[in-house]
DNA sequence: CCCCAGGCACAGC
DNA sequence: GCTGTGCATGGG
């Protein structure tokens, strides 16, 4: 983890982004909850500590140090200019791993939504710090939220599409768990069941929320992106490229299409 | 008044 | 299968 910048993969728009909040400089910690990470004093090169109640394999999930990113990048930025511009941008960017339902509210909340909102909407959604769940990261768990008024967070017709969704989740046997073992398509078309969830917020969760880096969701960034720089516009055109140029490793490719994607287009 | 925001559901071809 | 439209809400 020799370049590995908290800050920057925190706030790059994967779901820690709206589930963390800055404390101070490369130092976060998790909203309603107790557990806090943060980089050791020398920033670039630091060591990642986190607090006793987080564990070390959580902070190790939460940030896929079991990959080797320096390895990934090299992969990527070969023959490739706009990636390898990126990842000398980026160097510090890691992709993240969290919970499947936190995810699926983030970005479910971030339809047609912008960024800002989306932090002050899934802020509401967070049990306080005497509710109930804080160790699973502070958002409100579907069984909670389905009996919940969350009426005042203003969330428009998305509070339909949500709380269908958790209901699915809390009382119709709806598994995220039975997806771990399915091909990407299948598990990709069972979340598009949930009430809300479309291709985009469904290759979301595959990555943010379930690990699976041969995702590659596409947002409006990451569609100017490619075909901006790859000349590649359809949906399902862009879905085969970025399976056939960069496989296992498209989601990592994405996270940093959408960031160059913002600084630069 | 307009348009946009890490899209989706639904209708109509 | 692909394309267009309405959608709650807030900000520019």
């Amino acid at each position: 983890m020799d370049s590995f910048d908290l800050e920057l993969t925190i706030e790059s728009g994967q779901t820690p982004t709206f589930t963390w909040e800055k404390t101070a400089p490369q130092r976060f910690r998790r909203i309603a909850g107790k557990d806090e990470v943060w980089l050791g004093k020398g920033r670039l090169g630091g060591c990642l500590k986190s607090s006793p109640t987080f564990s070390r394999a959580s902070v190790r999930r939460l940030f896929r140090l079991q990959d080797d990113v320096s390895a990934i990048y090299a992969d990527l930025a070969e023959d490739d200019a706009v990636l390898a511009e990126a990842v000398r941008r980026f160097a510090g960017l890691r992709l993240t791993e969290s919970d499947p339902w936190e995810s699926t509210v983030c970005f479910l909340v971030s339809q047609n939504n912008n960024i800002p909102r989306i932090k002050q909407i899934v802020r509401g959604l967070h049990v306080r710090p005497d509710g109930l769940n804080p160790a699973s990261g502070g958002i409100m768990r579907p069984e909670k939220l389905v009996h919940a008024d969350v009426s005042a967070l203003k969330m428009g017709y998305r509070e339909a599409f949500l709380k269908q969704t958790a209901r699915l989740v809390a009382e119709n046997g709806f598994s995220f768990e039975r997806l771990r073992r399915r091909g990407l398509d299948e598990a990709r078309d069972a979340l598009m069941e949930l009430p809300g969830v479309g291709p985009k917020v469904a290759d979301c969760i595959l990555l943010y929320g379930l690990g699976r880096t041969e995702a590659f969701p596409q947002d409006v960034w990451v569609k100017k992106a490619v075909a901006t720089w790859y000349g590649v516009t359809k949906e399902n055109n862009v879905k085969e490229f970025a399976a056939e140029k960069w496989g296992n490793n498209a989601g990592y490719a994405q996270q940093l299409l959408f960031c160059h994607a913002r600084e630069q287009l």
